[in-house]
DNA sequence: CTGAAAGCGCTTACAG
DNA sequence: CTGAAAGCGCTTACAG
């Protein structure tokens, strides 16, 4: 099933018959009608290898995900997926994974650079990594989930974090908590500044106890703060499984939720539909913000030179059962 | 950077020099030095299309998912990943992600025949999914994760459902239960009949209520239990989803996990992690299977008419506090 | 609007 | 062991 014979079925040029098959306008008629017919009656379908060796395009994407370790409890992962297949799939573009091990980084480079791979979305990439800027010198079409720690000139995608656990502060002061304190996430990336930022800049009182994002550091963390603050009744912690473990250690110290302690969490995760009571947090729509970057990827593939952008989107807050 | 450049640089031909980059034996240790320099000393990276285009290899399998609601509640789309990419990553052969949707399957067998994927995986596929018997009638790669519900000669990876139940029930038994129950999964698929059947074996006597691997399903079939049957002491479980919808159930009534009745669970997902107490589960070593998984697409795609084969891993029990 | 022709970058019989 | 040559299946200036 090649080209050739569908154009000789339709007794016209193999040109002709390409014309066609990619939809230029200018293909008469009665011509088009043809070709079209032989492509169904011969099951016609293109070669991409081919197609790809002369376009120059591979059309697909890679998604570069942290490793396992780091994944896990990453409630993302097939939300994610989910918004990038949306708008890439119909496009007949292929979304290639690529979970970080050793070597990935330099796999992608070179995928990129053989024309494997039209251009990547960088996903929780490490803070230190050299490889976003690596890609912006070499002018290659990349896109980040999540503002990088340092300004660089990179388009990304993210959710307007301060905003968000300004939502957070603002629902405890309105439950009448007068003993508040936070939970945060880990000080040296984008996220973890920003939700510690936002919501002191609504509740500038707050106790702070660090965390790092993990369910682990989050019994810690609860369990320093009821030692250092026994009278706390709301406490925003920065991420849902952070307090899918902190809840159960204010349950063995007596506290009841929300009614002793009030608890807003952060990412709508799906740790906060298994803690018990379940979360009120701050949502990110994160499938929808996998959209956005696929769109913004493909927008810098089809266009090299286009401007760097960042877009950003507004959290809203779901109140369920714990603050 | 081109093979015909880089054979200039080294003063052979391109065949020759095409050699050495494919690790061919014959080639004169001299000459394949000056190729390796010249390489190096250009850069050079191979055009994968050009390639692809005249070995009909596009060195990209598929990992065929299910939609994203189906998908939500199931943990291990992270292990499934990190299990095929640490076999298919060192052999340069892309993952590409395919999450179901309109289309989805039509689109695989369509990359399958132009030859844009050599294989693919097919995850959760519902047992009516008519896409899989296509396949191996028309003599494609690919392997099931999970044994298909009626048989056909298809090769595929799963773990032992039966001996993993009867591990849950032996427990129960030996923590001394008297009135114990399970909670099955839906009755439709194989995963949810083998766990129902492994686990009567055992406990023969046991309450049968039924779920379908859904949270909110546990949570439905704890309450027509403890209604039904208010004095059980041990339920097996079977989804660590349901079970962390149907401890909170059992809270509400007054009982303790595990004091009053003891709860085992089963898949050792991140469910396990978050429920409260964290759950005594049946664990299946789901990065190793997916591993295998790949292994076996590799073999099918390697080794066209090689025989089907059926690799079933042996699950183990977790011990933790709920039971 | 249409076709003949060149060319994308590689691999692989086929001779030597 | 090595090279000249054909060929993989497509797209796209270039003429007409």
């Amino acid at each position: 099933m090649t080209l050739e014979e569908v154009a000789r079925v339709a007794g016209v040029s193999r040109a002709t018959a390409s014309r066609v098959v990619n939809g230029a306008s200018s293909v008469d008629e009665s011509l088009r009608h043809a070709v079209q017919k032989a492509i169904s009656s011969t099951g016609y379908l293109p070669n991409i290898a081919a197609r790809s060796l002369v376009t120059r395009r591979a059309d697909a994407i890679g998604l570069l995900l942290p490793d396992e370790r780091r994944m896990d409890g990453d409630p993302h992962l097939a939300s994610v997926v989910s918004g990038v297949t949306r708008v890439v799939r119909p496009l007949g573009i292929h979304l290639v994974l690529m979970m970080t091990g050793p070597g990935t980084r330099e796999q992608a480079m070179s995928d990129l650079r053989r024309g494997r791979l039209d251009g990547v979305i960088l996903v929780h990439t490490d803070p230190a990594d050299p490889v976003p800027g690596q890609l912006i010198a070499a002018g290659l079409p990349v896109v980040l989930a999540g503002r990088p720690l340092k300004p660089m000139p990179i388009t990304y995608v993210d959710v307007n974090q301060t905003a968000g656990a300004a939502l957070a502060g603002r629902r405890l002061k309105s439950l009448q908590c007068n003993r508040i304190a936070t939970i945060t996430g880990p000080q040296d990336t984008p996220a973890g500044q920003d939700r510690l930022t936002g919501f002191l800049a609504e509740v500038p009182d707050a106790v702070v106890v660090h965390g790092d994002f993990t369910r682990q550091s989050g019994v810690a963390a609860m369990e320093r703060l009821i030692g250092c603050c026994p009278d706390v009744d709301g406490v925003f912690i920065a991420s849902d499984l952070m307090a899918n473990g902190a809840i159960p250690v204010l349950h063995r110290s007596g506290r009841k939720v929300p009614d002793d302690v009030a608890i807003v969490g952060f990412d709508d995760s799906s740790a906060a539909l298994t803690s018990e009571p379940e979360l009120t947090t701050v949502r990110q729509p994160i499938t929808d913000m996998a959209a956005e970057m696929a769109r913004q990827l493909l927008r810098q593939i089809t266009e090299p030179r286009s401007p760097v952008t960042s877009v950003v989107f507004e959290p809203s807050l779901v109140v369920r059962d714990s603050g």
